[in-house]
DNA sequence: ATTAGCACTCTAACATTAAGAGTGCTAAAA
DNA sequence: TTTTAGCACTCTTAATGTTAGAGTGCTAAT
């Protein structure tokens, strides 16, 4: 069931004025920002209706009305204008994008960096896991005689932080050993790769054996960890929104803000989806997060899905803010990643 | 000028009582303490006399005492009885130094972890920069036709975060660009290896010289940043002490806790020094952390700084507690790196 | 359908009180 | 000379009451 105009126009002043204020929104400001000939007791017959629906509540009997999550998501998705950022807004924003990044680690911790910044809560990044991506080049380099660093290139990463231990061992051997790698994993998935190395490995390469193991053991460990690659920043930022002046709560936000895993699940359904911008509000199914909201932009060159950037805070959130925000960044990442 | 016995005695007494408590300790608690035939009057007199020496202090007429800065100070240096910890501890932490870390950074890290898990405070590690190891091996990878890592090896680190762009070049030419490098820089510190080779880039090298002059960016790069070695754990953690539950102390003690510069800025003096474990008390010379105190521990191998961890935390700390804690992880770690 | 008007509720700020904790001092006792 | 008992005094904290103001919800009139 639809809403009337006048109850939309009056849902969106309740919640802009609340999100401006943090403060339960009285009839009386309602008319002040409706003016129109309405008096406030018409007003509070529509705010009491809207309280009915589920949209508003009271925190006691003689205050005025707070939006509930209902409201929020109404707002964002069809009262809520598009705000335009400030010309100095978007130069700070593109400013902050011209170093020449080459890695998509490296670009998402610094967009969210740059959304904390920017607007006042944390900024989150997460990278696409990439696990189905297929691997372009593998390396084995010999760092001193008995260690050896392993590379593994595709298409969006490069996964150099695994040192093996090797034992004393020459150049030559290592070099066939990557070269011999490389027959077998180029073009392969990392799961396949894991797949078939297992299976070679008893028959084949005996005098590779050993070797072989540990980096199978490197490469199942890296299939095996899902949150790595969640990143946040500036959550101390975020403390500075009113919500968070009581210390329990900014010490869950922080915590959750912390928990890599906590982060990943609250995004994961959103990121399997591939559109361009998600906006979470109080998270429905879990009480845990049932006061904060998530938005969230989606990254891709080539179709290919790089990750996400994008801001948690109190589900009162300057929406408008944050969307514009998230908005400049994708389209300056956009025209980064053409070069 | 020494302290009596007695006021040695009383001294302790508050400082332990006060870190347990969190309040204000009167004479009549240090009476049931010291139980001996003393009146409160008595004790009175010698809680004056420690407030006029500038031990302690009452925040209000009719309140008991607290410990200042140079309270702590004493206590820490010659009142403080070391505490064993318990077997189940000290197996804890055991445990979590079993899997083999081999490199510096996630050793450092991992006992930041521990410390923090384990006291209630914020685990730090700082990571020795190393900048004048002496380079053992450096490497360049072709990771694409246009793209190669660069790797250093020195005695305790390995740097191998430096994607180069490279324009299209081929497997032979990086190759010998490599052995160049090798011949040239092993055996330099890595500010001498930036000098050397800002010298011979003029003259001889024309052909690699683009490439060259990356690789010098890079290490010019690597010698300025001061700060990439430090690393924080767990700072939530610590929210959990009273003084924190004011959330504009919080919010202060999270953004130097969050900032590498003045966490470094803090250590400086000490991390030259040499001696084993570090206690600072109430920063002295700074304002800004005059309520925060510092305790590291070194750990070094074969006479080379490795780097330290400890804890930052409100200046009414479990000293005893932390100092047992670090010291059972610089043995365990010892005993480590003995293999 | 809208509005004026009014009773009612709840908050927030402020003042008052009373109890309790603890000090600092002094004069007496050891 | 050191220790102690005793007491006046200070300050905190919690409980209580008071009041003004904001805002609602309802009803009867427009």
């Amino acid at each position: 069931m639809e809403l009337s105009e006048r109850r939309k126009k009056i849902l969106q002043i309740v919640v802009d004025d609340y999100i401006q204020d943090i403060e339960p929104v009285s009839s009386k400001k309602v008319q002040q920002s409706y003016l129109q000939e309405l008096s406030t007791a018409t007003i509070r017959g529509e705010l009491a209706a809207l309280e009915d629906m589920g949209y508003l509540a009271h925190p006691h009997t003689s205050a005025g009305k707070i939006p509930l999550p209902k409201a929020y998501r109404y707002y964002v998705d069809k009262l809520m204008g598009r705000g335009a950022l400030s010309e100095d807004e978007i130069d700070y924003i593109q400013s902050r994008f011209t170093s020449n990044i080459n890695e998509t680690e490296a670009l998402i911790k610094n967009a969210a960096k740059v959304i904390s910044d920017i607007t006042n809560y944390a900024g989150l990044g997460i990278e696409s896991d990439g696990k189905d991506e297929r691997i372009d080049n593998i390396k084995l380099v010999l760092l001193s005689p008995s260690t050896a660093l392993l590379i593994v290139v595709t298409q969006s990463k490069v996964l150099k932080d695994s040192i093996l231990e090797t034992g004393t061992i020459d150049e030559m051997y290592m070099e066939t050993g990557g070269e011999i790698l490389r027959k077998i994993f180029c073009g392969k998935k990392i799961s396949e790769a894991v797949k078939i190395g297992s299976a070679l490995i008893e028959k084949e390469f005996n005098r590779y054996r050993k070797l072989f193991e540990n980096i199978l053991h490197i490469l199942k460990d890296y299939i095996k960890q899902d949150f790595e690659n969640v990143f946040t920043e500036g959550a101390v930022n975020a403390l500075s929104n009113p919500e968070f002046s009581d210390i329990e709560r900014a010490k869950k936000f922080l915590s959750i803000v912390g928990s890599k895993e906590k982060i990943a699940s609250m995004l994961r359904q959103d990121n399997a989806n591939s559109v361009e911008l998600t906006v979470k509000i109080g998270s429905d199914e879990n009480e845990e997060y049932k006061d904060l909201s998530l938005v969230t932009a989606n990254y891709s060159l080539k179709g290919k899905a790089l990750g996400a950037s994008g801001v948690i805070g109190p589900i009162r959130m300057d929406y408008r803010k944050v969307i514009s925000v998230l908005e400049c960044i994708r389209s300056t990442i956009d025209e980064m990643l053409k070069n």
